[in-house]
DNA sequence: ATTAGCAGTCAACACGAGAGAGTGCTAACA
DNA sequence: TGTTAGCACTCTCTCGTGTTGACTGCTAAT
């Protein structure tokens, strides 16, 4: 049924059609496309026309004597045919460009104001997937004792902080903190977390033998870095955020409609394979049988990649109904993906910042 | 129409019917009591005494032929008659406890995690408020540099760790922070957040004269010290988790009356006003009209304060519809807030953990 | 190729009848 | 006085019917 050469008018009234589907949300019929785009026509003759749209499984009819609603088909020619982008709202602009400017560089927190200014901007449920945790480049190693009996490691990457509690024994002095801090950061400096892991013991030694009088005390980091290591690889990268905005679609104001996709989001398997094979230089639609997973054929998944060195480092993307502004959504992901990258651009050329590059 | 002294039957009645209603959600019919609890009796009799019942307003009619529902006064009987507690499941129960147990010690974490059990354990959406963030006792500052030109603010308090990021200049010698930070704890130990905030004029002069060759440095972080204690004042101390499990009452299949709910659950003035005045050694139910939100009447507000020195510290709760399993409720928020009574204690006696005191 | 005209289809809505569940009331009974 | 059987009544819920209105497909004329 490969058939994609539409003759110039079937082509306007099918673009047409489904643009105004998509933000009226009621069906199109042969008076409504009169009226909108081609007022020559009569309606005999676009309901001609639609009817060959619809043999061609652009468009189909929900009951006979009902208007058309487009296809999965119809969405996809809609999509690979006019994505251009459209203009984010002012607002939604600033609170992106300021989440990437703000003082929150916990690795985490920034993933969830990333994943809750995405489903804001779009009105949908939005996921953010960190893949490649272990992909991360170290820069500096910091233990800090605390209090209660416990220690903060705080491994500053490229990427972000992050951070985990380990307990410790109380009775170490202060300097050995900065000691081990130091042998820590200059061991594994431009290091990954995974060539940390991988050769922990190692350096365990090695540090033992540096540093002898605190053996004791550098064996049970090693081990709780270990630990560290280990639940983080465990961690699912997976973000989801808004899952109530599915609400504000009619197409989900069937509660049990709604329940499917929001299980679904809070399995971070199935949201894997979602998102799994995205680009990262346009936003991927995958659009009713193109998403990978049986219950999510009336739904359409919108995703688009970070990638470094053509390495997917993290996955940003959105999930609603077939019918929804995809000009709008690609917008809105690929000006976070950007502000994302711009950051990185920054932090490598280490504090470039400052400087008035107002757009 | 103060009436509270109900005979015996009717007592039981009330109570039977209450609960029988709360467990099925279906109304309460002569019929159904009669099997249920009271096979000696006939329907007429039980006919006569439910009508009573709604004459003294514990009850009421949907419809003339229908079956009757508790009022807001029923379910206040109901529960000022007999809260007696349910034990919880296990699972909840361990789950609770492994938190209090956990590694996650920002104070933040800790809500998020109690917010997201209580929900878990009471299948409705569940707040923690902290008040008083003002009030928390500090026991250490530490500012540590990164790489980033930021350095992270953190301060140990008794509840709980609290931190921050602020924007540093790149030229100062890691040493500074060590003394800064030395300075500001023995400044501040055992002072509040408040206390730091109104007094940090007076101690920036002294701390500028006693380590005077930093002055400009010193300067910096006083004014960043200012700004974190601003942004935590300004900060809500509102967590509201588990929104979408209102979805799962019966009452709340509609849409709209949910969307109600969920809206000023989003709104942390009205939350406050919400769990305003509770109690701290019993949950505290609010039901129907003793709710101090129009929008609420049919809902009952569940709340427990914890507080230290008769002062309010945190509040926990939930909101559901009047129809709620108030014992199992009770149990939880006790459950939790006994746990966070238990982690003080500990952490005052500062580490006396360790022991085998399992129950 | 386009169009007017017309018959056909189907969702949506309103109406009415019938069933069923539950009540209130009355009169009889212990 | 408390309890009960019996009966009439009320109201929701469901189902079937009929009507309306919006569209369509088809045919024949332009």
């Amino acid at each position: 049924m490969r058939d994609d050469d539409l003759s110039a008018r079937k082509r306007e009234i099918l673009l047409n059609a489904v643009e105004s589907y998509i933000q009226s949300a009621s069906p199109i019929t042969s008076s409504n496309v009169r009226t909108n785009y081609f007022k020559n026509l009569s309606t005999a003759t676009l309901r001609n026309e639609l009817n060959a749209l619809e043999a061609m499984g652009y468009l189909k009819q929900l009951h006979t004597s009902s208007g058309r609603v487009p296809t999965a088909r119809g969405y996809r020619y809609y999509v690979n045919e006019i994505m251009c982008d459209v203009p984010l709202e002012d607002n939604i602009l600033t609170e992106i460009h300021s989440i990437f400017q703000s003082r929150a560089v916990y690795l985490g927190d920034v993933v969830n104001e990333i994943a809750d200014v995405v489903s804001k901007a779009t009105n949908y449920p939005a996921v953010v997937m960190l893949k490649g945790f272990e992909k991360l480049q170290i820069k500096t190693v910091k233990i800090i004792p605390l209090l209660t009996g416990q220690a903060l490691i705080l491994i500053e990457t490229n990427s972000g902080i992050i951070n985990n509690f380990m307990p410790i024994k109380t009775d170490i002095p202060s300097q050995t903190y900065v000691d081990a801090s130091n042998f820590l950061t200059s061991t594994f400096k431009d290091k990954t977390l995974s060539d940390m892991m991988q050769n922990i013991e190692d350096y365990r030694i090695q540090m033992c033998d540096e540093l002898q009088e605190f053996k004791g005390i550098f064996d049970r980091m090693i081990e709780s870095l270990r630990e560290f290591g280990e639940s983080i690889a465990k961690k699912s990268g997976v973000t989801a955020k808004g899952e109530l905005r599915l609400l504000n679609s009619p197409e989900y104001h069937d509660l049990e409609k709604a329940k499917k996709v929001i299980d679904v989001l809070a399995n971070p398997t199935e949201v894997e394979q979602l998102f799994d094979n995205l680009d990262s230089d346009e936003v991927t639609f995958k659009i009713g049988a193109e998403i990978p997973l049986e219950e999510l054929q009336d739904c359409t998944v919108a995703g688009l990649d970070y990638q470094v060195d053509g390495e997917s480092i993290a996955s940003v993307g959105i999930i609603g109904p077939q019918r929804m502004d995809y000009a709008k959504i690609a917008s809105a992901l690929k000006f976070v993906v950007g502000e994302f990258a711009n950051l990185k651009q920054l932090d490598n050329t280490q504090k470039g910042a400052e400087d008035g590059q107002e757009e």
